[in-house]
DNA sequence: TCGGTAAGCTGACGGCATGACAGGACAAGT
DNA sequence: ACTTGTCCTGTCATGCCGTCAGCTTACCGA
C-alpha cells in the first residue's frame, strides 16, 4: 500500500535505517513538545538522536517534511475518534451519555497529541494544503458522524429545516479543538477542567439535538 | 502611559526613529501575510522595509519581540469588539439579532487580523504567557460581556442552575475564533461562507439563551 | 570464507541569517 | 559653522543550513 520506505536520494530503506528515521521522528516530536515551533532546528533533533545534521537530510527534505510525517502518523491513531459516535443515540439520557463520552475522548485525543497539532493547526491556517488535508483527516470522522446525527434528526422533524447540519458540525468541532488547544486559558477565567467538560457537553448536546439533555 | 518608545540600547526614538520602526513593523505584518511565520526572517523584513538588518536590532530584540509589538496593536483595536454586546438584548427577536452581529463582527475582526491572529493563537498554545495576556486581551471583551448575559439570565431562572457562565462563554467564543481562522476548511465540507454564519449565530444564542432564536 | 554490493553514516564546506559594535551621516539647536 | 544626540549601516564572529564525497557496516551469493 504505502510502498516502501525511502531516502530523500531514493535509496530503501531497510532494518536500521528505519530505526534511524522513527527515533528522528520520535525526537522531533519531543523537540515539538518543548520548545517553540520556530526554534525547532535540525541539528537539535539530530544532536538528540545521537546523530549527525546530515543524516536527518537522508530522511527528510527538511523539518517540515518531517514534521508531516509526524502529524500523518498521529491522524491515523485519529481514527479511533470515529468509535466515540459510531452506533450511539442522541436521545434521552443515553443523549447526554454519547455528548459526555466525545468531550472526553475529543480533549484526551488532543491532549495526548497537543504539540503536533499545534503545529498542523498553524499549517492548516496558514493556507498549506498538506496540514489542511492531514487537519480533514482527523476532524472528518467525528464531523461526518455528527453531521449524519444532525441530519438524521431533522429528517424526523425534530431539528429545523434551515439548520445546516455540516456547519453546526464543524462549528462545534472547531469549539472542541480550540478550546482543547487552549484549556490552560480557562484557568484564568476561573473554569477548571473539570467544570468545562459538562459544559462542553451541554454545548454539543443543544447543538446537535437543539435541546438541553435529560440528565 | 506607555511612555517614550525607546531602542533596545535605551537611547528614546525620535519622530525619524519612529518612523522607521513603525515601517519594520507593517512589513513585518505583510511577511506574516505572506510566508509561514517560521519562514519570516529579520533580513527579509529589513530589506522589504528598505532598511538593513542592524537597524532591525535597534528597535526589536528579534522577530519574535516584533511580532509581539504588532500583536499588542491588534489587541488594543480588539477593544471594539465590545461594542457587539454591550447593551444588548438576548430576549426574542433582538436575541436573535445581538448573536447575528456578534458572529458579524467577530469574523470580520478575525479576517482582517488572520496573520498575527494565527501566530498569536500558535504562542498562546505554546505557553508562552506573552501571547496568551494578547490573547485574552482581546477575547476577554467578548468573554466577559458574553458571562454577565448568561449569569443574567441564570439569576432569573431562564438558565439551568449547573450552567457554568464563563465556561460556555469561553468555549462559544473560542469556537468563533477556531472557525475564523479555518473557515477554508469549510468548503470542503460543503459549508459556504454566507451559510456558516447564520449556524454560528444560532450555536450561539443556544449556548446563551439556552432556547432556540425567535427569528 | 570471501568478496561484491547496497545501505548507512559523517566530516567538511560554501552559503546565509544572526546579533553585536563602532563609526559615520544627519537633523536641530546655538 | 559647531556641537549634540539621534539614526543608520558596514563589518565581523558565530552558528545553522543543506550538500557531497567518501568511509563504514550489513547482507548475500558463490
Amino acid at each position: 500500500m504505502t510502498g516502501q520506505v525511502r531516502t530523500v536520494d531514493g535509496r530503501v530503506a531497510g532494518r536500521r535505517g528505519q530505526a534511524t528515521r522513527q527515533k528522528l521522528l520520535d525526537c522531533l516530536s519531543e523537540m515539538l513538545s518543548s520548545s517553540p515551533y520556530r526554534d525547532v532546528k535540525v541539528i537539535d533533533v539530530a544532536r538528540k538522536a545521537g546523530t549527525s545534521p546530515a543524516t536527518f537530510y537522508q530522511y527528510f527534505p527538511d523539518v517540515e517534511g518531517a514534521v508531516l510525517e509526524v502529524a500523518e502518523e498521529m491522524a491515523t491513531h485519529g481514527a479511533a475518534l470515529t468509535e466515540l459516535l459510531e452506533g450511539r443515540s442522541w436521545v434521552g439520557k443515553a443523549g447526554w451519555q454519547t455528548a459526555q463520552e466525545l468531550v472526553d475522548g475529543f480533549l484526551e485525543f488532543w491532549r495526548k497529541h497537543e504539540a503536533i497539532l499545534r503545529v498542523v493547526d498553524l499549517g492548516a491556517a496558514e493556507g498549506d494544503k498538506r496540514f489542511y488535508k492531514i487537519r480533514m483527516k482527523i476532524l472528518n470522522s467525528v464531523n461526518n458522524s455528527l453531521a449524519d446525527a444532525i441530519a438524521d434528526l431533522q429528517a424526523k422533524g425534530r431539528v429545523d429545516k434551515d439548520v445546516n447540519p455540516a456547519a453546526v458540525a464543524g462549528a462545534l468541532v472547531a469549539m472542541l479543538a480550540s478550546v482543547a488547544s487552549h484549556q490552560k486559558g480557562f484557568q484564568s477565567w476561573g473554569v477548571k477542567q473539570a467544570e468545562l467538560k459538562p459544559n462542553l457537553a451541554l454545548l454539543v448536546h443543544l447543538g446537535v439535538t437543539g435541546k438541553k439533555p435529560t440528565k
